[in-house]
DNA sequence: AAGTAACCGAGACGGTACGTCCGGTCTTTGC
DNA sequence: GCAAAGACCGGACGTACCGTCTCGGTTACTT
């Protein structure tokens, strides 16, 4: 069905170059940290023409966001114990480990940082990193307003936003411990307003 | 008398150098975004020697936050009503206001991206803007806790963290608008919470 | 066949540039004066990035060098009439129309000037530019040797040293006319001089 | 008596910073080279202002060929035997180690490259460096010509721009030795050619 | 099996901005 | 009242990357 009405004839991309380029980039971010990252730098560690990398990304935000992807993708196992407020926990401790770790923390960071002055990248990021993972979560909250454990005018997406919100603070500007404390007071907090409060 | 305690000979620093500086620094953002700035484009446009500025400021972020700060001097009108909800309500529509202003919000977000590539400007944003804007609130939900309105053993730097950090979610995902509603939402949510939870 | 020695792939240089550059520089030169001459203004001029020329050159002496060389490429006419006197005063006048000239005589003053700041200038002037020059002289005068109108045991370079030498005081200090007449004082005085002299 | 009419003040200068100064320009100069030698530094070394320096010299050219000058104050005993080759020889022989001393050598030619960027500096070093230097040979000269030693037409000051300028070429270039071989085969040669040529 | 078209590495190119250094002027402060 | 100290504007330095481009050489489809 796909090849169907294939005009372009596949673009005979090299897969070991790709490869090459995001572990190149990953490495390079974490060794020398995002300001000192570059396309060039990154053509040369992967052994790669620079104008590979324009041909396939727009800029190297792009590039960080898919070596990131990658790095990210087995975290998002998503518990039901039936227990709301103890699944939240679970999940936002997983989302704080991975804020914090010295790998991707930064990385992630310097992503969000990148986004203010790539109109492109925020989008992007929007589309294919943050809701993709939200969605279960997501799932899981409409769930409970079905079971009535929140109410049925409750923006869940908004009660999201103010979790995330409160673990980029930290992020960002470093104003306390990324630990499982400080996840599960958010978590706590917003849980035990949610029930008095209706929406947007 | 004079030159007993007479150290350092006050650096003779023009003034008016100065202000031009922090001057074309605001104006060059607001035209040309963060990403277009750059110390050779401040020192054009205000007629001052690159070295002017390398004397004076450690990098163009330190630059943009002393302007900044000085544009947001007037803002931190703090009301005292008695009723802490609408209290709080004031306060987050005055600062999402500025996150919202085209003038101040895509600089101050700009601000907090370059906080993750400069290493030293995360401590100075923290310490010479956001402590001070926030040391009012501090004081206004210690004086409730004394008062009985909020529990005694709540981390209300915590609670603070939640809610810039939602308000930061917006401003630097463009997730949804910085209005009223979505500050009203995160402060009535955050405070209906505080009362069940008890601390970090 | 082809790729069997092919080591290096050849750099592929911009020809157009590179004569853009040796052009610009001379015009340059001549219309400031080798003190305001700088890579930045030459790379304007020739409408060319500073790299492209910090890429082919060690600095801009070897630009003046290259672009100086071409110019007198076509000066090295050698006449041989038998009569030794005679031929070498013709050389010498040409030689000293090189100096007189505005457009060649202080852009030649400058660069050995600038060799005296710059270890590199030093023998890549001796070795491209008055070595190649002076060789038919020096095979002139050893004809004359051979021919018995020279000294066997006379040092023929030194003998070119000191008549060169002796237009440079002319060309460096301004202390009298570049002229024909100081050309032939100089050729007929040394060579007046050589029958009776043996060697360094 | 010099103070009776004095209507300006007479600038009260500071001789120590004078020498200071002096000092210092030829310290840095040895140690560095002409290259690395600038008005910044020179302040900084005689622990003196700038301005100070710009008052009181119109160049660092001026500045080292003043220091230069007091460091070859006592070299000019000027022989007179009789014998006129002989004397000159002596009198080249002291002239060459001035040029092959490491001290005064390089500066000596840092001098002169200087003047082909600086218009003031050339006369100066004319005037003030090299004709009273040379006044007393050329003294010995027209001396000689009175005995009839020399033809009476020999124009003496091209003949001395000769000899200099052929060590020129070995300080300038080092195309050779300085040494006091090169010094007698040039006036060995000169002197031999002076007695059958006329004059410029 | 040859033709061919895209991808690939390499890296030169015109540019922009960097952060540093120095030139020459001007101002403040102290001796 | 000169001189030290040094801030100031300006401008060039040499470097690092940008994003574009051209060049041979490979690779994998097409015919």
């Amino acid at each position: 069905m796909t090849s169907l009405n294939a005009v372009a004839p596949a673009p005979r991309r090299r897969e070991s170059s790709r490869l090459a380029i995001l572990d190149a980039a990953l490495a390079l971010c974490r060794e020398e940290g995002y300001a000192r990252l570059s396309i060039e730098g990154i053509a040369a560690r992967a052994g790669v023409g620079k104008a590979t990398i324009y041909r396939w990304w727009p800029s190297k935000g792009a590039v960080l966001l898919e070596a990131l992807d990658r790095e990210a993708a087995a975290v998002t196992a998503f518990p039901d114990t039936g227990d709301l407020v103890a699944d939240m926990r679970t999940t936002f401790n997983d989302v704080i480990r991975f804020h914090a770790s010295p790998d991707t923390g930064p990385a992630f960071a310097a992503l969000i940082a990148e986004a203010q002055q790539d109109p492109a990248l925020g989008p992007l990021l929007l589309e294919h990193f943050f809701m993709p993972r939200r969605a279960p979560i997501v799932q899981r909250l409409r769930q409970a307003q079905r079971a009535g454990q929140l109410p049925e005018t409750l923006d869940v997406e908004a009660v999201l936003e103010v979790i995330f919100g409160a673990l980029f603070h930290r992020l960002l500007l470093r104003s306390g411990p990324l630990d499982a404390a400080y996840a599960n007071f958010v978590v706590d907090t917003v849980f035990a307003g949610t029930s008095a409060v209706q929406s947007t």
